[in-house]
DNA sequence: TTAATTGCGGATATAATTTATCCGTGATAG
DNA sequence: CTATCACGGATAAATTATATCCGCAATTAA
């Protein structure tokens, strides 16, 4: 029940893109060292979030990632099971078809049981929790509460790595 | 964000404690033949169940496990959290404190973001919803929809340990 | 009191998973 | 054409999860 902290990367990474303007990507190398993590498994993560159409890729020189659609379009939830799969988190394995007082394959066992359905619906709330969140909000958020000093390092930052292409 | 399959376990072990009469307990190796799973790795769990409480142990020959209050006092929440320890899944490494536009130290970090507070909400409706289903709700099931030629098996079964004692 | 039974906790071995790295291929701007 | 860059597959290392074992203390039947 961890949730991987590559999904925190993902979630930053789709962030940061979100409030860049439209012309301008950043390469997985970039990425990683505005976060300061590990580039080559960042990459990994990036290369999943492409593969589920949440980031496009622009390969070439001055290529990199840039956001495929529109930021109030991707929610938490896409970005979560994008890295973590979308399996259910509760995974039945039927106990209750073993042991001595099992039935032999009877079809007695026809419905989901309580416990597993408890637990899915369970996951559905956490999931339509995580579906209302959009990176729109995310990029919102940090224009309203960022330190002004850190805006400008980041500016200054972007305004770097973009004229050195 | 995988839930190890030892919560199934647990929850069927608990579901059936809460079945039985009172003066009635089971040894963690009946409780293992009963599910058909391996007995010392079952053990384990029944510690952990014990040690929150969940579970009151009889200790000496005829002793066992038996729930330890009342069957509407247990939820699905805490059987969960009791295997899978009760920390949060989504572990915020505070990677906007790193790279190369981070403040140094600063206080400005005062609040969660919004990233960190959306996910924590998702889990807490989680937990809420495993809240609301308690053991009693679970036995409750079992009588209904129970095949009674295994409700006969199973009572055959346990007379069968009960006689042996 | 003694012998047998049972849960407890620590130590340990094995299996999976996660994390991290590397390189070859293909695409693209200049 | 050539240098740059991302993708994908393969692989290695580290970390967790899973499963097992054994000696100890507690309890009870005889
Ligand atoms: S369906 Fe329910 S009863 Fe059957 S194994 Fe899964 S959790 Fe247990
Ligand atoms: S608090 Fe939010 S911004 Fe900071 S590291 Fe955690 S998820 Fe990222």
């Amino acid at each position: 029940m961890k949730i991987s902290n590559t999904v925190e990367w993902a979630i930053h990474c789709c962030t940061l893109l979100a409030g860049l303007p439209e012309d301008v990507n950043l390469s997985a190398k970039d990425l990683a060292e505005y976060h300061g993590v590990p580039h080559p498994y960042l990459a990994k993560a990036l290369q999943m979030l492409s593969n589920d159409g949440i980031l496009k890729t622009i390969s070439g020189p001055k290529g990199g990632y840039r956001l495929a659609s529109k930021p109030d379009s991707v929610s938490l939830l896409d970005i979560v099971l994008s890295i973590e799969g979308n399996d259910s988190c509760f995974g039945c394995e039927e106990i209750r078809q073993q042991g001595p007082t099992a039935l032999k394959r009877s079809l007695s066992y026809k419905r989901p049981c309580l416990i597993a359905s408890a637990m899915w619906k369970a996951e559905n709330v956490w999931r339509a929790e995580l579906e209302k969140v959009k990176l729109t909000h995310l990029v919102d958020q940090v224009k309203v509460e960022a330190d002004p000093r850190q805006m400008k390092k980041t500016q200054e930052w972007l305004n770097d790595k973009y004229n050195s292409k």
